[in-house]
RNA sequence: GCCCCCGUAGCCCAAUUGGCAGAGGCAACCGGCUUAAACCCGGUCCAGUGCGGGUUCAAACCCCGUCGGGGGCACCA
C-alpha cells in the first residue's frame, strides 16, 4: 500500500507525502508571488519577475508542448509525461543560462467539447471553462515552470480575433508560382490586390481569354475568388452523417471512416471552403530537410504529400478525341498495351455505339454495346462505398469502353478500358497500362486476356509476372528514338525530352496531397469572418469588426444522421439563428443587407499558430510583433536554430504527424510569404514522447473489467492474478493497453499527489524509461522514486529535529571523484534528453552520500542543484535550508571539476581470443607497447595460451588487450 | 502485401555505439533496527542479450534468415 503518512513524533521532519505536499504547494505559491518563471521578452511589458527585460547576452530556448485539449474526464497519469519532460528540459536550460520560454494554453474548440456539452446539457463555453479550470489545477500541482502570463485558450475572443485575421490574410492572397522568394526560388503567396492590379494593368492575361475591362464586376470577382488561397468550390467532399459534418482528407482513415468516432464517410459534391495547401506541396516536402524531426514523422509527411515525378502523355483516341495519362514510367511507353481511365473520366461520356473489331468476349462484361457496358460499370463503381472499394482492392474489375487509342511511340492501337483501380482524383484519372512492368496492370491484363510486351530485361531466372526493378531497356525503339540498352533511369529523361519535342507529352509532377477542406458544420468553432452579398460571393468582414463571435443558437448540437445515411446533407448549427445570419453592414457603399457564413473552422485552425501567440498573448495590435518573432523563432536565433528557425523543442504524440503538423507548417509558410514571420518553419526540433499504458484485468468467468487497483498477483503462481470483488477473490486475466475509464485502470495525478507528492511522481515518470518509448504504469514501483527523494532529504535534514546534517568539511577524494563523474554524466544525459539515465546518475551520487558518516556540503549542494529540474520543490526547500535565499531556478548548473575526472588507474581487461582471462590495474596513460608486454607476461594470459604461439595482439590502451593465438 | 521501430534478470530499463553483459529502480529473499510490523539501513538472488546462421581478434551492437510485439502505408499509376 501507500507509504505511511501519519505524523510521528520521532520523525516529525521525515519527507512523507504530507510534508512533500505542504512544501510543494508552498513553493508553487512562492513562484507565483515572485514571478519566478516570468519569461522576459527583449522589450515590452513582459519582463522577468524582477521587472527586467531579457538579458541580451542570453541564448533563447523556446520549449513547447503540443496544445492540450481540456477534456471533461480530467487527466490520468499518462497525460503529464510530456509536460514533465519539457519542464525538466526547460528548467535545465534555464540553469545553463538560457532565456527559456515555456507556457501552456488550451485548444478548446472542437467536437469533444461540443459532445460533452450536449451530454451534460450545458453550453460548450461553460463546460470548456470548467474543464480548463480543472486541468489548470491538476497541472499547477505538478509544479510546471510555465510563464503564467502567457496562457490562453483558443476560444478567447482575443485569440479568435487573430485566428480570423489569419484566415482573412489567406483569403486575401493568391499563389504566384513565378514570384521569387528571398532565397531565390520561385513561388510565393502575394496579396490578392496585386493580382487585381496586374489584371487591371493588363500585365497578366485574363484566363479564358477576354480582357479585364470587358468583364462585369461580378465576373471579375468570380475570377479573382478562384485564385484565392482560401476559396469556395463545389467538389466531392467527405461527408460524415454520423458526425454531421464534412471532413478533410487527413481526418478520414484509409478504409473510409472518420478518424474521430469511426463513422462511415461518403463522397458528396458540396460547396465548401478549401485552403490551397497544394500550392505549398513542394515546399512542405523540401523543407523537411531543414528541420530536426523524427525520420518517421518526416516519412509520414512525405508520404502524405506523395510527390511523384513523371510525365503526362497524350494518346489520340480514334474518332477525334484524346486522352492524357500520367505515368512515372514514361520509359516503358513502348510496353503500353492498353489504357485505363477512371469510371468518372469524361472520356466515357461518349463511347462508340458498337464493339470494334477485335473485341474479345472477356472485355465486354456480357453487354451488347459499349454504351450499356460502360453505363453499367459506372453505376456499379458509383454505388461502391470506400469500404467496399477497399475490400475489393487487388481484385480487378473493369470493362472495355469501345474506344481505341494510338500509342504515340509506335502507332499501335490500344484498347481503352475503364476500371476502378484508376482513381479520378489522382494524376489525370487515366493511365497507360504496362503489364510487363506494373503489378496492378499485370493483374488486370491477366484477368482480361490482354497482352504484355517487356521493355525492361528482367534478370536471368525471373519466372514471369511484372518486373518492376532496374534493368536494360528492350523492345523500345522507333524510327526516331531508341531506348534499347539504356538503364531505366537514363531512359526516363530521354523519352520525356523526345515526347516534349514532339508535343506528345510534358514532364509532370503530381501529388497525393489535396487541398484542405476547411468548413465544418458545427457550433463550437471559430466563425468565418465572411459575409455574402446578393451575388452569393464572399466578402471579408472588415478588420475592425473582428472577432466575429459565436451567436447564441437554440440548439448548438450538430445535426447528425444515421451513420450510413449517405443521402443526408450537412446543416450548420449557426444557420439556426436567423437574426445573426442576416447582418447589415456598410462596406463603403452604404448600409446593405448581407448573409453571414454559417460554417465554422475546423479545430486545427486554432492550433495552427498558437506557438506565435505565446510570444505575447497580450498584443492587441499584432498577430506577433516582428521583433519578438525574430528573437524567439527567427533563423539562427540561437546556435542550434538553423536556417529555418522555429520552436527549439516541440514535444507531443506522434498522432499529429500529418494533421496538425502539416497544417501548421502550411499556415506558417503563408505568413512567411506575406512577411509576418521570418522563420521558414514553425517547429525546429520535434520529439514524440511515448505513451504510458496500463494493465487492465477481466474476470476469467464473464470477461467483465474489474478495478485494476483491487488486483494482486498470486505469490504462489507468478503470472496469475486475482481481484477482490465484494470481499471474494476472483481469478482475472491480464490485458495491456490504454488507460481509460472503460478499462477500469485509471490512475490520476491527483492519486499520486496524495500518496507521494508531485516531485516523486515527476521523478518516477521520468525514470521509467526513455522518453520516446511507451511503457506500462506500475504504481507499486513509484516508491523507489520516493525513497530516492527521502534519502536526499535525510542527507540534508535530520528527520527528528529538522536540523541540517551537512558538514562544511572538505569531501574525501573518493567523494569528489563520484561527484565529478556524476556531474559530467548528468550533463551529458540531460542534454541528450535521456532523463531516465540522468536520474540513475543522481541516485548513484545520492547513494554514495548516504553511505558517508557525514555529508559534506560541497558534494550535497551540487546534487540538490542537479536534482532541481526533475524534482524542483524538494530541491528549492533543501536549497533554502542549506542557507540560500531565493529560488535556485537560476543557479548555474554544476560543472564537473576536471581534476577528479581522471582516474589514477584503470582496469585493463586481458583477453585471449576474445575471452576475458585476466585483469590488471594500469595507468590511464599507459603506452600501448608497454601494455602489450604486461599482457603477454600476465600469468592468466600465459595459462590461457597454454604454450601456443601468439599470432597477433590487439591493444586498445588503456582498457583492453586481446591476444590471438596462432 | 510493402516499409519502419523494438525484443537484455520475474518486471521497468542501462551498457562510453564493435571491446569486462549491469548503471538505476521495482519485486523476491536474508540480516540489522523494532515488543512487533511498517519505514529505514546493510546484503543476497537473478539474464549471456527472442531464435538460427555469417563477418570479426572480439557481436546485445554490423550482415542474412526467422519468430514475436508495436506503428505507418496500402490499387497513388
Amino acid at each position: 500500500m501507500f507509504s505511511d503518512d501519519a505524523p510521528r513524533d520521532d520523525v516529525r521532519f521525515r519527507y512523507t507525502a504530507a510534508l512533500a505536499s505542504e512544501l510543494e504547494q508552498r513553493w508553487q505559491d512562492r513562484w507565483d508571488e515572485l514571478g519566478t518563471f516570468h519569461t522576459a521578452n527583449p522589450s515590452g511589458a513582459l519582463t522577468d519577475g524582477a521587472g527586467r527585460p531579457a538579458d541580451p547576452d542570453a541564448a533563447t530556448f523556446y520549449v513547447m508542448d503540443m496544445f492540450p485539449y481540456p477534456s471533461g474526464a480530467g487527466l490520468h497519469v499518462g497525460h503529464p509525461l510530456g509536460y514533465i519532460a519539457t519542464d525538466v528540459v526547460g528548467r535545465f536550460r534555464r540553469m545553463r543560462g538560457d532565456n527559456v520560454l515555456h507556457a501552456l494554453g488550451y485548444d478548446a474548440f472542437g467536437l469533444p467539447a461540443e459532445q460533452y456539452a450536449v451530454q451534460t446539457g450545458q453550453h460548450p463555453q461553460v463546460t470548456t471553462e470548467a474543464n480548463i479550470a480543472n486541468m489548470r489545477r491538476q497541472l499547477r500541482r505538478l509544479g510546471l515552470a510555465h510563464d503564467p502570463r502567457r496562457t490562453f485558450a483558443t476560444t478567447d475572443a482575443g485569440y479568435v480575433r487573430w485566428t480570423q485575421w489569419i484566415f482573412l490574410q489567406i483569403f486575401e492572397s493568391w499563389y504566384d508560382v513565378d514570384a521569387v522568394r528571398p532565397d531565390g526560388s520561385a513561388g510565393r503567396a502575394r496579396p490578392i490586390a496585386e493580382l487585381v492590379a496586374q489584371y487591371e494593368a493588363g500585365t497578366r492575361p485574363v484566363p479564358d481569354g477576354g480582357t479585364w475591362a470587358d468583364l462585369t464586376d461580378v465576373e471579375r470577382r468570380r475570377l479573382v475568388d478562384r485564385e484565392r488561397l482560401a476559396y469556395i468550390t463545389e467538389a466531392p467532399v467527405n461527408w460524415c452523417p454520423g458526425l454531421g459534418t464534412v471532413l478533410a482528407n487527413e481526418e478520414v482513415t484509409a478504409d473510409g471512416r472518420s478518424e474521430r468516432g469511426n463513422f462511415p464517410v461518403f463522397q458528396r459534391s458540396l460547396s465548401q471552403w478549401n485552403m490551397r495547401i497544394t500550392a505549398y506541396a513542394d515546399r512542405l516536402a523540401d523543407d523537411l530537410e531543414l528541420i530536426d524531426w523524427p525520420a518517421k514523422v518526416k516519412a509520414m509527411q512525405r508520404n502524405w504529400i506523395g510527390r511523384s515525378d513523371g510525365a503526362n502523355v497524350v494518346f489520340d483516341v480514334i474518332g477525334g478525341l484524346e486522352v492524357e495519362v500520367f505515368t512515372t514510367r514514361p520509359d516503358t511507353l513502348f510496353g503500353a498495351t492498353f489504357l485505363v481511365v477512371a469510371p468518372e473520366h469524361p472520356l466515357l461520356d461518349e463511347v462508340p455505339a458498337a464493339w470494334p473489331d477485335g473485341t474479345r468476349s472477356a472485355w465486354t462484361g456480357g453487354f451488347d454495346t459499349p454504351i450499356e457496358a460502360v453505363a453499367a460499370y459506372r453505376a456499379e463503381a458509383a454505388a461502391k462505398t470506400a469500404v467496399e472499394r477497399q475490400a475489393d482492392a487487388g481484385r480487378k474489375t473493369g470493362v472495355f469502353s469501345g474506344h481505341l487509342a494510338t500509342n504515340p511511340v509506335n502507332g499501335l492501337p490500344v484498347p481503352v478500358f475503364t476500371a476502378d483501380y484508376v482513381l479520378m482524383g489522382y494524376g489525370t484519372g487515366a493511365i497507360m497500362a504496362v503489364p510487363a512492368e506494373d503489378e496492378r496492370d499485370w493483374a488486370f491484363a491477366a484477368a482480361f486476356e490482354l497482352p504484355h510486351v517487356r521493355t525492361v530485361q528482367p534478370p536471368a531466372g525471373f519466372d514471369g509476372g511484372a518486373w518492376t526493378g532496374p534493368g536494360a531497356m528492350i523492345n523500345s525503339a522507333n524510327d526516331e528514338i531508341s531506348l534499347n540498352g539504356l538503364q531505366v533511369a537514363e531512359s526516363k529523361p530521354k523519352i520525356i525530352d523526345w515526347l516534349e519535342s514532339k508535343g506528345l507529352g510534358t514532364r509532370t509532377t503530381t501529388y497525393r496531397l489535396r487541398d484542405w477542406l476547411f468548413s465544418r458544420q458545427r457550433y463550437w468553432g471559430e466563425p468565418f469572418p465572411i459575409v455574402y452579398d446578393e451575388n452569393d460571393l464572399p466578402i471579408a468582414i472588415p478588420d475592425e469588426l473582428l472577432p466575429v463571435e459565436l451567436p447564441d443558437v437554440p440548439d448548438y448540437s450538430p445535426r447528425t444522421y444515421a451513420a450510413d445515411d449517405a443521402g443526408s446533407s450537412p446543416e450548420p448549427p449557426l444557420g439556426r439563428n436567423a437574426d445573426w445570419v442576416a447582418i447589415t453592414l456598410d462596406l463603403g457603399d452604404g448600409p446593405k443587407q448581407y448573409r453571414r457564413e454559417t460554417n465554422t473552422m475546423p479545430n486545427w485552425a486554432g492550433s495552427c499558430w498558437y506557438y506565435l501567440r505565446y510570444l505575447d498573448p497580450t498584443d492587441a495590435d499584432h498577430l506577433v510583433s516582428p521583433e519578438l518573432e525574430s528573437y524567439w523563432l527567427g533563423p539562427q536565433h540561437n546556435p542550434e536554430a538553423g536556417t529555418a528557425g522555429g520552436v527549439d523543442l516541440y514535444v507531443g504524440g506522434v498522432e499529429h504527424a500529418v494533421l496538425h503538423l502539416l497544417y501548421a507548417r502550411f499556415w506558417h509558410k503563408v505568413l512567411f510569404d506575406l512577411g509576418h514571420v521570418s522563420s521558414l518553419e514553425p517547429f525546429h526540433k520535434l520529439f514524440n514522447q511515448g505513451y504510458i499504458q496500463a494493465f487492465a484485468y477481466v474476470r476469467a468467468d464473464n470477461g467483465a473489467y474489474v478495478e485494476a487497483a483491487t488486483v494482486t498477483e498470486r505469490p504462489d503462481a507468478p503470472g496469475e492474478f486475482v481481484a477482490l470483488v465484494d470481499g471474494a477473490e476472483v481469478p482475472v486475466l491480464q490485458e495491456y493497453g490504454k488507460m481509460g475509464k472503460s478499462l477500469k485502470n485509471v490512475v490520476t495525478p491527483d492519486d499520486m499527489y496524495d500518496a507521494y507528492g508531485a516531485d516523486t511522481f515527476r521523478v518516477y515518470e521520468m525514470s521509467m524509461g526513455p522518453l520516446d518509448q511507451s511503457r506500462p504504469w506500475d504504481t507499486r514501483a513509484v516508491v523507489g522514486s520516493q525513497r530516492f527523494l527521502q534519502r536526499l532529504w535525510r542527507n540534508t535534514v535530520d528527520e527528528a529535529t529538522g536540523e541540517l546534517v551537512v558538514v562544511d568539511d572538505d569531501p574525501e577524494p573518493a567523494t569528489l571523484r563520484v561527484l565529478a563523474h556524476s556531474i559530467a554524466d548528468v550533463r551529458i544525459e540531460m542534454e541528450a534528453m535521456r532523463l531516465n539515465t540522468a536520474i540513475a546518475k543522481l541516485i548513484v551520487l545520492n547513494n554514495h552520500l548516504t553511505s558517508l558518516d557525514r555529508v559534506p556540503r560541497a558534494a550535497l549542494e551540487p546534487l540538490v542543484l542537479m536534482t532541481a529540474p526533475v524534482a524542483p520543490h524538494i530541491a528549492e526547500e533543501l536549497w533554502q535550508r542549506l542557507g540560500h535565499a531565493g529560488s535556485l531556478a537560476f543557479e548555474p548548473f554544476p560543472v564537473a571539476d576536471a581534476a577528479y575526472l581522471v582516474e589514477d588507474t584503470v582496469t585493463c581487461v586481458l583477453q585471449v581470443q576474445g575471452k576475458v582471462r585476466s585483469r590488471i590495474e594500469v595507468s590511464p596513460s599507459i603506452d600501448g607497447d608497454v601494455l602489450r608486454e604486461l599482457a603477454l607476461a600476465d600469468a592468466g594470459v600465459q595459462r590461457a595460451l597454454d604454450g601456443r604461439e601468439v599470432r597477433t595482439v590487439i591493444v586498445r590502451a588503456p582498457k583492453l588487450v586481446n591476444v590471438v593465438p596462432a
